[in-house]
DNA sequence: GTCTATATACAGATAGAC
DNA sequence: GTCTATCTGTATATAGAC
C-alpha cells in the first residue's frame, strides 16, 4: 500500500466517525504517519483529500442484482431483505457516516447523500418490481400494494438499522428482530399460498414467474 | 424575550443544523445580534450555552401518558402510533439534531443520547404494555409478541422518518405511508389467528383465495 | 516525495471601559 | 449588561530545503 493509499485509508475512516471538522489534517497526519503538508502534497485541499476519501468509502455501496437471477419472487424477496441487512450490520460505521452527513446540512455532504439515495432508490425499486411481479405470479397476496409495502418493508429495516445505532444495549436482539419481522412479512404476504419455511426452491412444478429481473 | 433569551434560541437552532463544532460563538453572535463576549459572559463557556440550549431544546420531548385514560387498547395502540408520527413531524429539525448527535460521538452529545434514549425506552415500553393488556383482553391477536412487536412498529415509523430526511422529495407521500403502515398493522395485529402456528408448508397446489381484508 | 518552518485565519476566551 | 480590543491556541495552507 503506497502512503497515498494509507492517508486515504486512515482518513476516510477518521472522517466517518468525526465527520470533516472534527478531524484535523493534523489528526490524519498523526495516524498515518506522516506530515501536514505531504497530506496537502498529494491531494492540494483538505476537502479534496474529503472527496477522494468518499469515492474509497462509497465503494461498496452497490447492488449486484444478478444475485437474483434463478430465484423465484419468494426467494428474491427474502434475499433481497437478508442483503440488505447484512450489508447494514457489517458497514456500521460508514452507514453511521452517511447519516451523519445527511443531518449536516453541508456543502460538502450533499455528494455523498445523493450517491447514496440513488442507491437507496433503486434498491427500493428492485423491491418494488418483485413484489409486484410475484403478485401476479400468485406467489404473493393480491392485496399488497408493492411501491407502498416496499416502502414500508425499507422503513423497517432502516429503523431497526437506527434501533441499534442510538441504542447498542437493548434487551431484545437485533436479528431476533429481524427475524420476527420476515415471520410477520411471511404471513401477511405470502398469505393465499402456503409458504414453504425453507428458501430453498419448492419442487412444486410450474409456479415460476417471468425473471425479467431489475434494472440496475 | 430577553437578550439571553434570544442567544439561547438562536444557539439551539444552530446547533441543531450544523452541530457543535461547526457552530461558532461569532455566528451565534451574529445571528442574535450581540457580541461573543455577551455570550460567554451570559453562559460561561460555549459548552455551558450548548447544554443550555439543549434544555431548551428537548423540553418538548415527553410522554403524556394521561392522554390514553379512557381509550381501549385498540384506540390506545392507535392514538399511540398517532402521537409518535405527530410528533416527530412536527419536530423534524431537534429529531435531526438528536440523529447527529447520536451519530457523533462526542463527549457532549452523551446526555442528549441518553435522554432521548430513555425517553424511547418509556415510549416503547408502553407500547409493548398496551399490546400485551389488548391481547390479554382479546383485542389483538393471541399470536402476537408484544416486546418484539413493539419494537418492529417503532422501528418501522422511525423509519418512515429517515425516508423523510434523506430524500424528502420521495414519488411516495410519507402520510400515506403511514396510512398503509397502519392498515397492514391493524390486519396483522387485530385479527384472532388465522396464521396462527403452521410454518411448515406442505406441498404446493396452494389454495388461492382472496382473503378477507383489513378493516378501517 | 517528504520534510521543517512559517504564514494566515479564525476559534474560544479574557480584560476592562461604559 | 453590553461592548471593543486583545490574548492564545489551533486550523488550513504555503515556502523551500533535501
Amino acid at each position: 500500500m503506497s502512503t497515498r493509499e494509507k492517508i486515504l485509508d486512515v482518513a476516510g475512516k477518521l472522517f466517518a466517525t468525526q465527520g470533516y471538522t472534527d478531524t484535523s489534517l493534523a489528526q490524519v497526519a498523526q495516524a498515518a504517519e506522516v506530515s501536514k503538508a505531504l497530506i496537502l502534497w498529494h491531494f492540494g485541499t483538505k476537502d479534496d483529500l474529503f472527496r477522494t476519501a468518499l469515492q474509497n468509502f462509497l465503494s461498496p455501496y452497490s447492488i449486484d442484482a444478478t444475485r437474483l437471477q434463478g430465484l423465484n419472487e419468494r426467494e428474491q424477496f427474502e434475499k433481497l431483505i437478508d442483503d440488505y441487512y447484512e450489508f447494514i450490520a457489517q458497514h456500521l460505521s460508514s452507514v453511521k457516516f452517511v447519516l451523519g452527513q445527511v443531518v449536516r446540512e453541508e456543502e460538502n455532504a450533499k455528494e455523498v447523500v445523493d450517491h447514496v439515495s440513488a442507491l437507496y432508490q433503486v434498491y427500493q425499486q428492485l423491491l418494488t418490481s418483485i413484489l409486484e411481479q410475484g403478485r401476479k405470479a400468485g406467489l404473493f397476496d393480491p392485496s399488497i400494494q408493492p411501491a407502498e409495502d416496499a416502502a414500508l418493508i425499507m422503513a423497517t429495516l432502516n429503523g431497526l438499522l437506527i434501533q441499534r445505532l442510538v441504542d447498542q444495549r437493548s434487551k431484545i436482539n437485533a436479528r431476533d428482530l429481524l427475524v420476527r419481522f420476515k415471520e410477520t412479512l411471511q404471513a401477511r404476504l405470502y398469505r393465499p399460498g402456503p409458504y414453504s419455511a425453507s428458501v430453498h426452491a419448492p419442487a412444486c412444478g410450474g409456479a415460476r414467474s417471468s425473471h425479467s429481473s431489475a434494472e440496475g
